[in-house]
DNA sequence: ACATTAAATTCGA
DNA sequence: TCGAATTTAATGT
């Protein structure tokens, strides 16, 4: 089992809960490693268990009957998702896949509910963190195909950056543009271009494997 | 797809 | 343990 730290580390809203709250949800939690490039929850299967990044990047996609794929985001260290299939047991629309090295914090279905029935605090996060996707995926629907890979490559960056689902993150993230080319739908090469052009706006920094947010207001605009 | 450059790793002293 | 040499990874075009 995990210790207090460690759950309190990896799960930010376990730094809400009263104390009988947080024991049961720390027994609840089990950690769990993938490669890059894993499959880790195929599409269709059934949640068991509620998942949260401790540590990697993963993107949840879709592939459509004729072949192609969308991606619908990515989570990278410190999110949490799929809380909605959870509660309700359904199947998972969308398969999910290790971009890199990533190790997963699963929190098991019984202890979920057991939450979502007894703590109202742990109710708060999860309200907040489903209308932020709610957001996140309305603004997919406006503008799904057809969009340049800049505007593609602003709203996957700036959903990593979202402050509500990632509260402890900073402005500099780990990515490489191949990874943003993998979040985008694009090529590497176009990723690259993307990120120039991002840059040229004054939106971000790119370094070497890695990116600073400068103006994470000017990166929603885009998208 | 290829050439270049940064970073990580290995190896010898 | 230090730094040069080699290998791997990421970038730019």
């Amino acid at each position: 089992m995990v210790d207090s730290d460690r759950f309190r580390a990896l799960a930010i809203w376990s730094r809400q809960l009263e104390s009988s709250e947080f024991e049961m949800a720390r027994a609840g939690i089990a950690l769990r490693s993938f490669a890059r490039g894993q499959c880790i929850f195929r599409e269709g299967l059934n949640f068991d268990a509620w998942p949260g990044i401790v540590e990697g990047l993963v993107k949840l996609c879709h592939r459509t009957p004729d072949g192609r794929e969308i991606t619908y985001t990515g989570v990278h260290a410190g999110g949490w998702f799929g809380e909605g299939t959870v509660l309700k047991g359904e199947p998972r629309r969308y398969e999910v896949v290790a971009l890199r090295d990533t190790t997963l914090a699963l929190l098991d279905r019984p202890t979920f509910l057991w939450l979502f029935e007894h703590s109202v605090r742990f109710n708060h996060f999860l309200v907040g963190q489903l209308s932020e996707r709610l957001g996140q995926f309305m603004g997919l629907l406006e503008n799904d195909r057809l969009r340049d890979p800049v505007a593609r490559v602003a709203r996957a960056l700036a959903t990593l950056f979202n402050p509500v689902l990632y509260p402890e993150a900073g402005s500099h993230i780990v990515l490489s543009q191949e990874e943003v080319g993998l979040l985008a739908g694009i090529s590497r090469p176009v990723a690259n271009q993307s990120l120039k052009a991002l840059f040229q706006a004054g939106a971000l920094k790119v370094e070497y494997g890695a990116l600073t947010v400068v103006d994470l207001e000017q990166l929603r605009r885009f998208g």
